[in-house]
RNA sequence: GCCCAGGUAGCUCAGCUGGUAGAGCAGCGGACUGAAAAUCCGCGUGUCGGUGGUUCGAUUCCGCCCCUGGGCA
């Protein structure tokens, strides 16, 4: 762990001896289940944990608040009857999660049960990733250098902010597009904090979180994975998301917040407020949902190389061979 | 049955008087280290309804056929 790791709670996981790769001692192993939206993701993971006694862990960066169930499509009742899941709804949408924030919770929640086999699965590629591979020790960016950098951002824009950077942080600007708004904003934020590039801090990359992580990716052929998309929004509506958008409007939350950005939010605001048919507002959404499926796909395929693929949706079919690959992972996982 | 108006990319359509075609949307591909359901980058994917003819050359002009919409009967 690096120098910049001054944040509570890592105390407990900072005094424990690290070996530089492997799995480290006392780390158990982990299954990941990742995939596009509307795959069946939570479903898998619900049989897997049912199978082997384990922890259903989300993995998810819209799951993890409260006021959103339905639109987020959260396991229901008898799910969480069936086996413990951890991380679903327990944010305010008034808070902002953040990978780091997410990997710590999800750290904790499977160090607390120790005899649990912990099934990590969520559609957030970036999350999973940090629990496995670990994450950069960046220390907190203070909520006035955080301020300074949006007020700068939206003064200059997005490319002559860039263009400051480069004179900078020469190695990040190289590395960023400058319309790429939201990552400059970090580097920038970054660079004024601490004084050095985020290339420096993430070459200081902490090499694991987890033990060792086998990692199955449901990838069901496209036009099947659109038609699940598109089912799914329009039950989330029938079950009441319209009902759920207005609640969460009703708190007055800043627009900037990661819960208000959840696919269907902006669209059903705008049928709230009679700006947009319901249709429209449906077909929408549903593009907006197949749009982020492609974009989880392109992820799972570059970025998991490491990932089983499951060509198909979740069905009780898949289940004989996904278990097969898992007692063989946790015999020699476990050596 | 007759008279109009149309058939060009997945969709809606543009394409002066002949030189094998281009916009929007959709879609596809990619990047990704603390807002990631975010943010950003790249890419026209086409028997121009069919078939004969005129022409060096036809999406474009002519004939016939098929289909769609509207009108008259």
């Amino acid at each position: 762990m690096g120098g910049g790791q001054d944040r509570p709670g890592l105390s407990e996981r900072r005094s424990r001896p690290q070996s530089g790769s492997g799995s480290l001692p006392g780390r158990r192993p982990i299954i990941a289940v990742a995939g596009p939206t509307a795959s069946g993701k939570s479903a898998l993971a619900l049989a897997i944990a049912e199978q082997f006694s384990g922890l259903v862990v989300n993995a998810d960066s819209m799951q993890v608040y409260r006021e959103l169930a339905i639109l987020t499509a959260r396991p229901g009742p008898a799910a969480l009857a069936a086996v413990p899941h951890r991380l679903y709804g327990i944010l305010p949408a008034a808070e902002r999660c953040s990978v780091g924030r997410w990997r710590e919770l999800a750290l904790g929640a499977i160090a607390a049960e120790p005899e649990r086999l912990a099934v990590v699965t969520g559609g957030t590629g970036l999350y999973l990733r940090a629990l496995s591979a670990g994450l950069a020790p960046v220390p907190e960016i203070p909520d006035e250098v955080l301020a300074e950098s949006q007020a700068r951002l939206k003064v200059l824009g997005p490319e002559r902010l860039h263009h400051e950077l480069a004179s900078l942080d020469p190695e990040m600007a190289a590395r960023l597009a400058p319309g790429d708004s939201q990552r400059l904003l970090r580097a920038w934020s970054v660079y004024q904090a601490t004084g050095r590039s985020l290339a420096a801090w993430q070459a200081e990359t902490e090499p694991a979180g987890s033990g060792p992580t086998l990692v199955i990716a449901l990838m069901p052929p496209r036009a099947e994975l659109y038609a699940a998309c598109d089912a799914r929004f329009s039950a989330m509506l029938a079950a009441g998301a319209l009902g759920e958008v207005e609640a969460l409007l009703a708190l007055g939350l800043d627009p900037s917040l990661p819960a208000m950005k959840a696919v269907g939010v902006r669209e059903l605001a705008e049928v709230l407020s009679g700006r947009l048919a319901p249709a429209k507002a449906v077909a929408a959404a549903q593009q907006a949902t197949r749009r982020y499926a492609k974009r989880q796909v392109t992820w799972i395929r570059h970025q998991m190389p490491e990932a089983h693929i499951v060509g198909a949706q979740f069905s009780e079919r898949i289940l004989p061979p996904i278990f097969a690959i898992i007692r063989q992972f946790l015999l020699t996982a476990s050596k």
